[in-house]
DNA sequence: ACAACATAGGTGACAGATCAACTATTCCCA
DNA sequence: TGGGAATAGTTGATCTGTCACCTATGTTGT
């Protein structure tokens, strides 16, 4: 198996173009979760709070395997495990345990949890419509779609080799 | 001036293509990032080190205004203070007063600084060829620049009416 | 059946980011 | 020209995220 950071000759250095478009994609995407968090700020929710509600709400028992959020948020078992610790003393999830495996635990959202979100939801979407979907074509949409999956089936599929 | 957050009727949900798409964007940039912070930590740099030295190598002095790389970055200005003394304490930038605004610094690399960002340049661009860049078609890579390019200039268009 | 290994999750220490407050300068205009 | 507002930057408190490690349970191969 041969090393990603050999050196190997001159390597092939990003073209402006590439570089810039990389750039950007970032910028963008740390202004917009900045933009949905100040939006949020005022139901007392942070864009990860409402992440994590979200993604409770799309079960229809309004729960989710700790592992489940790891894989579907990108984040840590770690992180998963201390964000649910604090939404936990703020009354918006608790923890049960999994009867098929006694390892596991569930994440549950409170009746506190769904007024949480039911209330910031409205919003949210308007800002992110606002923000973002509405501003771009249909195909634009698609674009991204496609590239994040080839993206993301890439990482997948490599995420031993490193 | 009216309020983004104002109920008004049933609002215009996102559609599950809307969603997945930001999904998906979000994801990929996640697991992009981390992916090249743990190519890059061999190299002793994490990758926002990386990202800082790279702007400053950039200017033909290799040195940067604060508020300059907060706007380039998209990070606060004491995001930028705070991470620049860490980096300081580890001789890869100093900080330089600037004589044409007194209030004002420079970040300016050190040669221990432009050590670190030449070895680890190679390396980290080859990451971002594997893992990006060469999975893309150019009329991809020009996608992307384009919806960056809208999303930003409403952003910045709009920073006022939060 | 059981040893070795893999997986799920939690914990504490630490690193990194945010927020509010503060100082020092510069800008602006009356 | 002077006084209020704006801008540049730093700092400390606090919150959030990461890393290494730990326990408990599950899985697999012999």
């Amino acid at each position: 198996m041969n090393n990603v950071n050999e050196p190997s000759g001159e390597p092939r250095w990003l073209s402006e173009a590439e570089r810039e478009a990389w750039r950007a994609l970032s910028l963008m995407q740390l202004q917009l979760t900045a933009r949905l968090g100040q939006a949020l700020s005022g139901s007392g929710l942070s864009y990860q709070d409402y992440t994590v509600l979200a993604g409770l709400t799309d079960d229809p028992d309004g729960r989710m395997r700790v592992v489940e959020f790891s894989r579907q948020l990108g984040w840590e078992k770690s992180r998963v495990s201390h964000h649910v610790s604090r939404m936990i003393e703020r009354g918006l999830v608790i923890r049960a345990s999994c009867p098929t495996d006694k390892r596991g635990a569930f994440v549950v959202i409170t009746d506190e949890g769904r007024r949480a979100i039911e209330a910031a939801a409205p919003g949210h979407v308007a800002t992110v419509r606002k923000f973002f979907i509405d501003l771009l074509e249909e195909s634009q949409v698609q674009a991204i779609q496609e590239i994040a999956d080839t993206v993301l089936t890439n990482l997948k599929a490599t995420c031993d080799e490193r």
